[in-house]
DNA sequence: TCCATATGTCGACGATAATCGACATATTGT
DNA sequence: ACAATATGTCGATTATCGTCGACATATGGA
């Protein structure tokens, strides 16, 4: 990963609402959540927020599909992994094979969407 | 972590100079680095080098202490690790006890001071 | 004490970001 | 076709951030 695409990951989330959406977001795992729906659980209005999930969109931390009338926002876990692998890089180079572990254990499966409604 | 510790943690990331500072401070380890060493390192004036020494510091990242005329930054470790915790806390709490050992595995002693004079 | 070195603080400027009203687009049902 | 729902785009305003010159503080040596 390139400097550029940490920053802009790190810049992404370096925002009160916008980690609320992405923690909130993970907590949904691959089911993902209507952009209304996340709009009224972060308490703020639709196209304040759709700037924000554009800004998570672009830094590739989330995807977008359409359903409906809706569009479903679900984390991009590749994203996440990323940013973690490039945080990681130069801190356990001694032994970089033990960071392994953990970012396998990031597939998506390890995720289990639990509550659905919750303020975060 | 509070969110908005972890928001100040990110924003302290989320610029280029920054997180060269934030990687080349890792690659030292405990050592740590003068800030002129740093500010020649990352190629930035010596004030604005330490604006954003003292964000990385109020974040918690970064540590420093006086040696004679220099003062030293190095990496806090526990700050990197409870955002590393943040991060991960929704995504893993199915089975948390997994992202125990990286945690583990970041403490101060698993990385070692290789070079001293590189541009990142 | 005086000077050089090393770093921090202040103030101002330009750049970037966050917010939200108003309008636009897309989808579904009647 | 029309209205209702769901979301995106645009533009303007305000706030925050990054940068750097100028000055201030701290340390060590002659």
């Amino acid at each position: 990963m390139e400097i550029k695409a940490a920053v802009s990951i790190l810049a992404a989330l370096a925002q009160e609402s916008r980690l609320r959406v992405f923690r909130l977001l993970i907590r949904h795992g691959e089911a993902g959540l209507a952009a209304g729906r996340i709009a009224s659980a972060v308490g703020v209005p639709h196209n304040t927020l759709s700037t924000h999930l554009s800004i998570l969109q672009n830094a590739g931390l989330v995807t977008s599909r359409r359903a409906s009338r809706s569009i479903i926002y679900r984390i991009d876990f590749d994203g996440m992994r990323g940013l973690l692998a490039y945080l990681l890089e130069d801190c356990c180079r001694a032994d970089h094979a033990s960071i392994e572990p953990l970012l396998a254990s990031l597939a998506p499966d390890c995720c289990q969407p639990n509550r659905t409604g919750d303020l975060p």
